[in-house]
DNA sequence: CAGAGTAGTTGGTAATACCAGCTATTATAC
DNA sequence: GTATAATAGCTGGTATTACCAACTACTCTG
């Protein structure tokens, strides 16, 4: 409830064009990523850990398929994977095709904390989505 | 143009209420946050750098109220400016009246990349929100 | 003026992210 | 059919970002 800032972040100077609906949607990111955060973190989550648990929870991608749906490089996959697995989040499971690849699929363990934190999310993305209604709504 | 991702990262299962919305909008958040990085990249800099240049447009805030700003740590603000400070983006000036603090400002050649930067990011998010108004118009 | 409080920095740790290079496996070329 | 190229994932190295706790230098309070 409390840090909402409503400074221009982006753009008060002059620009080409319609730079306020930019600035606005800027900071309506910032405002949701940063609820996300907080939301992630009181589940001992980060926001990529999250975005990882919620692809699992119905698909079990390759690293690789991970990667591109998180926009990461393989090598931040790995590490990503490796912190999930060690608190048992997610497991790897060897490809049978291809016996280079490796699936990873999310946990029971994983399940339940990704249920738990998705319920907060909803919840509180929507008070945040209520406040920023009036400013936003106008500008769409 | 390639990667905007479509599946569902947050709710794929029940959920409470209207959880299409949030999934939307936080798949919203993570492709302007995505376009953004890139973007910012493009001129060497990060989100947070380029959120930081963009504060100190208008303002010379001190550490304590760009810790608010950011909603960041003071002394993640203190490495934050220490590297913009290295590469000639921002100084550091004693304020006057408290002599424990220092304002923050922008320098010449930190306005010039972070004006070329708000050009680029304006162009970029007009084009991603031409995409996207389809679905979160409708939405809002 | 003594003690509490505040501004900023420092030091230590962890997560995130990248790149380049490696191994094992699969696919292609000849 | 084997040699070569390509691919999947992991390692090692580095930088950034972020936190916390502790410290210094001031400022404010009693």
């Amino acid at each position: 409830m409390p840090s909402t800032d409503n400074h221009p972040v982006l753009t008060p100077v002059s620009g080409g064009g319609d730079l306020g609906l930019v600035d606005a949607l800027a900071q309506l990111t910032f405002a949701v990523q940063g609820a996300l955060g907080r939301i992630a973190a009181g589940h001992d989550l980060s926001i990529v850990q999250a975005r990882l648990l919620g692809i699992l929870r119905d698909r079990s991608p390759t690293v690789n398929e991970l990667a591109s749906f998180l926009q990461l490089d393989k090598s931040s996959v790995t590490g990503l994977v490796d912190r999930a697995q060690e608190r048992g989040l997610v497991k790897r499971v060897p490809s049978t095709l291809d016996r280079r690849s490796v699936q990873v699929t999310i946990t029971a363990a994983g399940q339940k904390l990704v249920d738990r934190a998705t319920e907060a999310f909803g919840e509180e993305i929507m008070d945040l989505v209520a406040d920023l209604n009036p400013t936003q709504e106008t500008r769409l």
